[in-house]
DNA sequence: AAATCATATGATGACGTCACCATTTGCAAA
DNA sequence: TTTGCAAATGGTGACGTCATCATATGATTT
């Protein structure tokens, strides 16, 4: 039996109908403009020969593809993208509108072939979550294409769909302290590793430590360099979070003033931290508190990680507008939308 | 300052280099057949200009849009998927092909409007990654769209990289059978709950579950229907697989006469299984020693957890070599390849 | 009956690329 | 010199769709 390698296009279905093809369009798209019986025709043709319109031709006529691209450090590892690239596919096939994701795991090349790809296949606009660099951008800006950032802000003249990690950082340590912790530990990542050729703003890590840091000094509590624990680390360059997580713990226990309580700027790293305790002994709550970052796998810990949360679904809608205006209205001012972070409270925390 | 919105094209280049547009492609495609002069030229005009292929128009003209279709259940909660897909993104990036990755959540209409979204953008070939029923692959088959299934065949007649539970499952039950244990439970996810219309093969969990019950067969450990617990549950459809794992090892926790070790068809159920212990205070594995599946986040748990793996970069790469067959040779036989599944030994279990 | 007009439908061409065929040029073979 | 042939380049049209323009039809108006 021979493969049916075809489908079948408007001009199929025309002469399947009898009719042009002009009108198989207009029963499509202006269905009020074509009479009754060629109308009555033309869709079961439609039906008979199981038409499907050819998104490139359609995309080559009205320049418009239906894509969007998404650019993110690592789709599968951390939680955080992919968890947030989920809510923005979702998002974008209700409106219609195809996704094609890539990962470039903070390696430039990668981050430079993913935006031609995109150039090439004409996407049109571009989510951008957690970039490396500004120039990275430059080639879509200039050929008008919408960029839209996502958490991180890596250059200005953009939309934009920011996280404001204070808010839940700041209910993080008013929580340990109603606690009565007073010596509160931070473990993260290293602030500039990958952000040295950053020309805008600061670093989703610097961000999460100058939180913490006001929090503390808000409160007057211990602000002793000793409890500020940041490892080099990055997913999908071969550093391994959890591993770094677990050493930062071990040294936090071995200094002379041990903390009562730790916050962890992502839940991994918490996850590390937790198997370092494990293997001191020591029990989360009762021995020491934490409180993990990202809310991704903060619930399939033990004991269940109070952590602070972002609104992925909200930010995933926000980022598909934002690329709708940009798209229909081409002419349009820039937004910025900056979210909040909620801190979501389990059962790894406890008094002093 | 007004935008730039066009992106040149090959008529662009061949005004700017004084030649006609058949020779910027052939610049382009076959650099042999062209002068050294014109060659120059050209490629100056290609920098000058940014030139980017539209990739559409290339689509139209060629019948190959270079995409791939992905079609999962769960793209971002479960770790097993998003680390699959990552590893089909970058193999089929690596040959020049874009992935339009779709889940569909256990939802056939969803599944459905993801297949006609490939057939509308002209896929050259889907990935199905366990998917609902053998219908709703039906459509691409009948358009002659090549579908290779992975993880699980769903129906027959196409290509297929499929797993071998047994192998890591009877690795696991060897291994703890030579530490002692012979009280061994299972935990589990109901076998047919979403599969009443499967026509081909048997579920992922039916596999699981018959490799375990044959393990125990052969090394005559006790075959006790208490200590198979098969919960309901499904990411994506509000089921909580976490807090039914809990669940399952909390009723285990009281049975007549306890298993000695459990073996959870997942790792997230056997991250609730470690918290239910956790309550309990039962310490792992001196307590009772847990085997997971899937090693996905087996690492970040307390203690590390021993657990199953599939070789899934491996797998995403087979299915990129049979697309790439299947799109380039469409006449050829099906191909079905097998992996094997394999123990990763931590620290979760000990002596009975 | 002629003029006007709205409605319904068909015809045409362009989007950008690339496969194919046509033409030109230069040079070697007869 | 003529013929033949390969190399280099240009011209043309089709992929499928859809916007636009052109035409036909019939109803309404004067």
């Amino acid at each position: 039996m021979k493969k049916n390698r075809h489908l079948s296009t408007m001009g199929d279905v025309a002469r399947h109908a009898g009719v042009s093809p002009a009108t198989v369009a207009r029963v499509l798209y202006e269905p009020d403009k074509v009479g009754p019986d060629k109308q009555r025709r033309v869709r079961e043709a439609l039906k008979a020969t199981g038409y499907r319109p050819n998104a490139v031709a359609r995309g080559l006529r009205t320049k418009r593809s239906w894509t969007i691209g998404l650019i993110v450090v690592d789709g599968s590892l951390n939680p955080f993208f992919s968890q947030l690239s989920q809510a923005i596919r979702s998002e974008a096939l209700a409106r219609g509108y195809n996704v094609l994701m890539f990962q470039h795991g903070m390696k430039p090349e990668i981050e430079a072939s993913a935006v031609v790809q995109l150039l090439q296949q004409r996407a049109d606009a571009v989510i951008f979550s957690y970039g490396i660099n500004a120039s990275g951008l430059a080639p879509l800006l200039q050929a008008g294409v919408p960029v839209i950032q996502i958490e991180q802000e890596v250059c200005g003249g953009t939309d934009a769909v920011l996280i404001d990690p204070a808010s839940g950082i700041d209910q993080a340590i008013d929580h340990l302290q109603a606690l009565g912790h007073r010596r509160i530990a931070f473990i993260g990542g290293a602030p500039d590793r990958y952000n040295r050729a950053r020309v805008h703003g600061t670093s989703m890590e610097e961000d999460r430590l100058a939180a913490f840091g006001a929090a503390i000094a808000r409160h007057g509590l211990d602000d002793d360099p000793a409890l500020i624990r940041l490892g080099l680390y990055f997913p999908l360059t071969g550093d391994d979070p959890a591993s770094e997580g677990r050493k930062m713990m071990r040294d936090l226990l071995g200094i002379e003033r041990r903390p009562t309580a730790v916050l962890a700027s992502s839940d991994i790293l918490a996850a590390g931290a937790l198997q370092a305790l494990g293997e001191a002994g020591l029990s989360v709550p009762d021995d020491m508190s934490l409180i993990g970052f990202d809310n991704s796998i903060a619930n399939l810990l033990t004991p269940p990680l109070s952590s602070v949360g972002r609104p992925l679904q909200a930010m995933g809608l926000a980022a598909i507008d934002l690329v709708v205006e940009a798209i229909e209205n081409p002419d349009r001012k820039v937004r910025t939308l900056v979210y909040q972070t909620e801190l979501v409270v389990r059962k790894s925390t406890a008094t002093a």
